[in-house]
DNA sequence: ACTTATTTTGAACATTGTTTTTTATTTTTT
DNA sequence: AAAAAATAAAAAACAATGTTCAAAATAAGT
């Protein structure tokens, strides 16, 4: 058999990622398959190992649309203030991934082989991401260096993911403080602690 | 065939944990199965099917083991001064997390199914993690609620392990920036954001 | 029109966790 | 002590998985 010439090879690749969601997020990753997939977009396994390459692959495809709609999330914040804007996108943050829950742990949990390698595109997207917060930064902190800068928001994004995260799977074990108000008082928190001054007084 | 009487249930319950964390630090949890470990040991997939329950319940048992040998890890930590001894804490984490990194990852992408529930064996051995920190925020800011100090651990815990997690899978994307410095300024930044006078000075 | 290439697919394969059946051993009863 | 009942371990059967491979159907080239 030769193509049925319905559907190109691109044009399948959405419709696969797009039925990969939809499955991922009515039962997980776990009963999530290539063939139910296949099944669920009229193809078959051996095709959508010809296109992707392999399951893994396809689901790292679901991976780079899951953050790919996340910086589009976070890119339209619009703050003036740069402490109420990572703030914000603290908050959106774990918005998303409570949203969008499946693909978010995909995200974090798919695990490639050694002999697969994570695409270049998916390191900048997640590049890119750090950069956001890098941006304010630089704005709230124009004294420090570069390199002070990166450490920091890579403390504020490991905060706010790992507090995403744990919540994610209910694994804070505290019930009666909020994930948004933990996500403040670490942004709060950790910005005030290294230096800066939201309000004017000191003492 | 019954009870070739080698072995007790308990007696094949640690030979069948012990078998697991070994393939599972060499292979990662991709590369393990209870057929490879009822081999190990052996014994047959269905004879550990009875004694866990299911497959399941086995990688929450080496979970809980895990669990377990980070709580006395952390336990072992004893300094003077609070302040310290959550930074010596946060990088024992990340320690313990690094040198079995594979268990470590296993605890926290466990998943079980909706119908099994988190034993409350586990539950207690997580809050009892949380306390650790707990303590030592109840000595450094004894004037604060215990619902404030509570909301503080979270956020001291939730930065440390997505530090950790970021780390293990390199999607720090910072290689110039250490861990231990991370961990460090999270801790520091936070508490003095919060209020911790480390030195005596202030302005 | 015929041949050559291409590409989708269906069947085969190896492996997985789990369930069910068989079988060997132990325990109980007569 | 012998027979019957209960028990428990292992073997086999099952359904589902990702992947490979050969066969088949269409497209392209001559």
């Amino acid at each position: 058999m030769a193509r049925r010439k319905e559907h190109s090879h691109d044009e399948i690749r959405v419709m696969a990622i797009e039925a990969a969601i939809a499955l991922l997020q009515q039962q997980g990753v776990q009963g999530l398959s290539l063939r139910k997939i296949a099944s669920e977009i009229g193809y078959v396994p051996s095709t959508l190992i010809n296109i992707f390459g392999s399951y893994n692959y396809l689901l790292l495809a679901v991976s780079e649309a899951t953050l790919q709609a996340l910086m589009s999330h976070l890119s339209a914040v619009s703050e003036n203030d740069s402490f109420r804007h990572i703030i914000v996108m603290a908050q959106k943050y774990s918005e998303f991934a409570h949203s969008q829950r499946q693909c978010f742990k995909l995200v974090f949990e798919l695990q490639l082989l050694d002999s697969e390698s994570l695409p270049e595109s998916q390191c900048q997207l997640i590049a890119n991401l750090f950069r956001l917060i890098e941006n304010e930064l630089a704005l709230l902190f124009p004294n420090e260096t570069i390199e002070q800068q990166l450490q920091m928001s890579r403390v504020l994004w490991g905060g706010i993911h790992g507090l995403t995260a744990l919540s994610l799977d209910n694994k804070l074990f505290a019930d009666t403080v909020s994930l948004p108000a933990l996500l403040e008082s670490h942004v709060t928190g950790y910005l005030q602690g290294m230096g800066y001054q939201r309000e004017e007084a000191c003492c």
